[in-house]
DNA sequence: TTGAAAGCGGTACCAC
DNA sequence: GTGGTACCGCTTTCAA
């Protein structure tokens, strides 16, 4: 059995004023909600569309309004690697539910051969809403800056400092999560860092290692690994962690890569939290059903993604905005956590 | 601080063609490859359109040619599901990848208050692919029907039967699936099935009951339940059926739910495989991290979404495709799956 | 090989 | 209040 598409009529303005016996300009007024028409012949005008099922071609108005009603958002990442990282469907749910209740559409892009500006240049979209860049995309905001077009990061970009950006308290977050395990009576306390590409990662470290500081407990180096944000990189490096390290609690600044930590620590036939704590960040929606559920940091990645679309939306409309918006972080306390034991002795 | 939009001056075609004394036209021609050019003319012009990174407006060659390059990926269910369902995910990773290799963009959309009509009277989208309809969508179909756009589902919708679609051979995979928990001495087999809105259920149910009574087993319908394609889902329920039922395995239509099936068994102490065995059906990338890595049942969710693009690419370039293409699905052992072990006794 | 002009489907200015 | 018309930026037909 095959199948070719099928041939299409489409109603246009002028269809729809011809059967009224009216003008295209009139038609547009009742679409615009436009105050110099007579209300009866508006409704009658809406009726007939509705009847037809005719909605202005957005093409055609976007080309006259030079306004498409769509954003793009940019993540700087392989797609693979997006797709399989519960942040991002975190962040993205956010954009799509702000974008969707301002009447935007959204276009998602990643890193592709080099052409991600082309939606810019092609006038695909009326801003640009950046997820995440990181240190090493500098150059990206810089070609991204030369289009004029309006865009919003979603993380700070440091000496970058005039770009409008949405962002989280990554210090604070660091420091209450190791706080915490510090107050259950942890020392040895490991901290599996994000990228260092990230400008998150310098934050988290300074929040770890201040709260370290704070407590008289002194900075060891050989705690400290960077991982790759994904599964296997988290259960890679706590492997290596119990065996040389044998600390009492880990913090891990990614509730993704806490998953694979779980799974070295339980496989290990170590007892979580009874032997070993572990403290996330993000609070992915995952981290409830965790087995146990994971302790973590919240940082309200959804509304991050919400407020980056509303910054962004009012850039657009040629409103003044905040060039830095900082979302809080708190302490999510689950059953990662407990007081310390030291099961290696 | 506070920042506001910057002014922007767009290249137009009219602008290169000033700048190099040329029409229009003779401009469009080198853009879009036509012969009717000298080679040196369209080396000179595509090198100034370089220079200025002038690309042509989307919105207006849409126009124009009345297509967009863009087409609609429609899921048929709340946000917040979609988003937290990896299945989708994978699915959606399928079809950005192919979107991407063939040049489309893509729009997504979901349910919302009964507009995702919308881009296709707007005439945002060349076609849509619609995800997984349900059989109480056929309401969908017909509304999608009537605007006569080009578009292909992504399963099999019984009595629609001339809507082009590319589906998965849902009856092998629970028959593999079941007869894999057979072969290894399993009786008390427990169906976890997905909701029964959706065409694959009916089908993974029948490959469940015929594999039983092919190898001379009883169905009994305490040991089946409908759930909801979520972890919570399966927690519910096999914490139920261990309770009543004790299993000695458990055959769950999706991976997703079946972590939440793993948790339960867990949670009440018992082990994965020695006492139950588990098998899943989906095969997300997350099956080979669960703990243990989950036994499943293929079902290329990538290749789905490949496939769906291909299909519906052709049918918008007016091409003949056939109505119905069926994936293959196979059974991938990993380590929640064992010999029989009476553990109840 | 190149260019002038019409048309795609809207919006908005300016008359009436 | 309503309508005629120019224009948004591109493609395409038809002439030259």
């Amino acid at each position: 059995m095959v199948y070719q598409a099928k041939d299409r009529k489409k109603y246009t303005i002028a269809d729809i004023a011809k059967e009224l016996g009216v003008s295209k300009t009139t038609v547009s007024r009742a679409l615009n909600n436009k105050s110099d028409i007579l209300p009866e012949t508006r409704e009658r005008i809406l009726e007939t569309c509705k009847k037809y099922n005719y909605q202005p071609s957005a093409l055609a108005k976007g080309m006259s309004i030079q306004k498409n009603n769509t954003i793009g958002v940019f993540i700087p990442h392989d797609i693979d690697y997006v797709f399989m990282n519960p942040f991002y469907e975190e962040i993205i749910r956010g954009i799509f539910k702000e974008a969707d209740k301002l009447g935007y559409y959204i276009l998602l892009l990643y890193c592709r051969s080099d052409n991600y500006l082309d939606v810019i240049y092609q006038d695909r979209v009326d801003g640009l809403l950046v997820i995440s860049p990181g240190l090493n995309h500098r150059d990206i905001i810089e070609k991204i800056e030369e289009t004029r077009i309006p865009y919003v990061l979603t993380s700070r970009m440091p000496e970058v400092d005039k770009v409008p950006h949405v962002c989280v308290n990554n210090y604070k977050g660091a420091m209450i999560a190791t706080e915490h395990l510090i107050s259950l009576g942890h020392r040895k306390i490991c901290f599996i860092n994000g990228p260092d590409i990230l400008s998150s990662s310098a934050d988290r470290y300074r929040g770890y290692t201040d709260a370290l500081k704070k407590n008289g407990i002194q900075v060891d180096p050989l705690l400290i690994a960077e991982g790759a944000n994904n599964i296997d990189s988290g259960y890679l490096i706590m492997k290596e962690m119990v065996n040389k390290i044998k600390p009492t609690a880990v913090f891990v600044a990614g509730d993704f890569m806490a998953f694979g930590v779980m799974n070295a620590v339980q496989e290990m036939g170590l007892r979580i939290p009874e032997d070993i704590s572990v403290v996330g960040f993000d609070d992915i929606a995952m981290a409830k059903v965790m087995n146990p559920p994971l302790t973590t940091i919240n940082q309200s990645t959804l509304k991050k993604g919400q407020t980056g679309v509303d910054i962004l939306v009012d850039i657009i409309n040629g409103k003044q905005v905040s060039l830095s918006t900082e979302l809080d972080v708190q302490l999510v306390v689950r059953k990662t956590t407990s007081k310390v034991n030291n099961w290696y002795e």
